[in-house]
DNA sequence: CTACAAAATTAGAATAATTTTAATCTATGG
DNA sequence: CCATAGATTAAAATTATTCTAATTTTGTAG
C-alpha cells in the first residue's frame, strides 16, 4: 500500500470521503512539521490543483475538526493554524522567527482541581518567547 | 481617596498617563468579572463619552498590554478579550453560554522540562466545554 | 496669558482572515 | 442514461482590527 492509500483509508475510517482535495490537504498536514495556516496549505496545493478554492481548504479543515482529524491552534490571534497531531500536547511560538514547536505536557500530573466543576472538552496550552535558534544570535 | 483616584495612580505607576478615556476603560475592566471584548468596552463607554472611538479602545489596550496592565486572551479565534488580572491563571470558556471563567493553575507544580530549552515570556491555558450552569439544564 | 510642540483622540477608510452564497461540477445507485 | 446528493468553486459579504490623516487636548516655555 502506498502512503496515499494509507492516508486515504485513514480518512475513510474517520467518516470522511477521500476526495482528491481532501486527501492532498491531509497529506500536506502530515508531511509538514509546521502547523500551517489555511493560506499556506492553499498556496502549496494550488500549483497541483489549479482550480482549488480557499473555501475548500476551510471547509475541509472544519470537516476534519468535526471528525477529529485535526485540531485548530489559535496561538496567533489573527489567523488559525492546523495540527494533525491529536494527542494532547502544548505549543510554543517564537516571538522572533514565528516557528511553532510542540511541547509535551503531562495533563494528568497537573491535576487542576477547579476543572472538576466543568465538563471539559478541549484544552490548549500556548507558550511564547524565544526559541534556542533565535537566542543564539 | 476615591476609587477613581486609586486607579488613576495605579495607571501612573505603570507609566500610563491617565486620560479620561484610559481611566474609564481601565475602570470597566476592573469592575467587570467578564473578560470583555474591545466592542463591549466601547459600547459600555460610548454612552458616557459620546465621541469615544473604537480605535482608542484598541490603542489603549495595546498600551496597557505594553505596560503590563492587561493581558490579551485569544480563547476565541475571531476576537480578542482583555483581562486586568495579571497573576498567572487559566481560562475556561463554556461552549453553550460563552462565559469565560478564571481557572487557578499552579504553574510551578506542572514543571514542563521541555520548556527549559526556550526563553519563556508568556503562557496561556485555555479550556473549553460546558459550565455547571449549562450542565444543569 | 500666549504660542508652540508633542501626545492623544477621532472618524473613516483600509486590510485581511474567514464565512456565506449561489452556481457548477462530480460521483453513484437505480 | 438520469436523478440526486454531496463536493467544489468563484466571488461577494462579513467582521475584527489596524491604519491614516486630521483634529483636539495637554504641557510647557516665554
Ligand atoms: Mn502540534
Ligand atoms: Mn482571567
Ligand atoms: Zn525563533
Ligand atoms: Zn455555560
Amino acid at each position: 500500500m502506498t502512503n496515499s492509500e494509507i492516508l486515504s483509508n485513514y480518512l475513510k475510517n474517520h467518516g470522511v470521503k477521500p476526495s482528491i482535495q481532501r486527501l492532498k490537504i491531509y497529506e500536506i498536514l502530515r508531511n509538514n512539521v509546521t502547523h500551517p495556516t489555511a493560506d499556506e496549505i492553499f498556496n502549496h496545493l494550488v500549483k497541483e490543483i489549479p482550480t482549488l478554492s480557499l473555501a475548500t481548504v476551510y471547509n475541509t479543515m472544519h470537516l476534519f475538526e468535526q471528525k477529529e482529524l485535526v485540531r485548530i491552534i489559535n496561538i496567533e490571534n489573527h489567523q488559525a493554524r492546523f495540527d494533525w497531531n491529536m494527542k494532547p500536547h502544548g505549543h510554543f511560538q517564537c516571538n522572533v522567527c514565528g516557528t511553532i514547536y510542540d511541547i509535551e505536557i503531562d495533563t494528568n500530573q497537573m491535576n487542576i482541581n477547579e476543572l472538576d466543576e466543568y465538563q471539559l472538552e478541549e484544552s490548549h496550552f500556548y507558550f511564547k518567547g524565544l526559541c534556542k535558534t533565535c537566542l543564539n544570535k
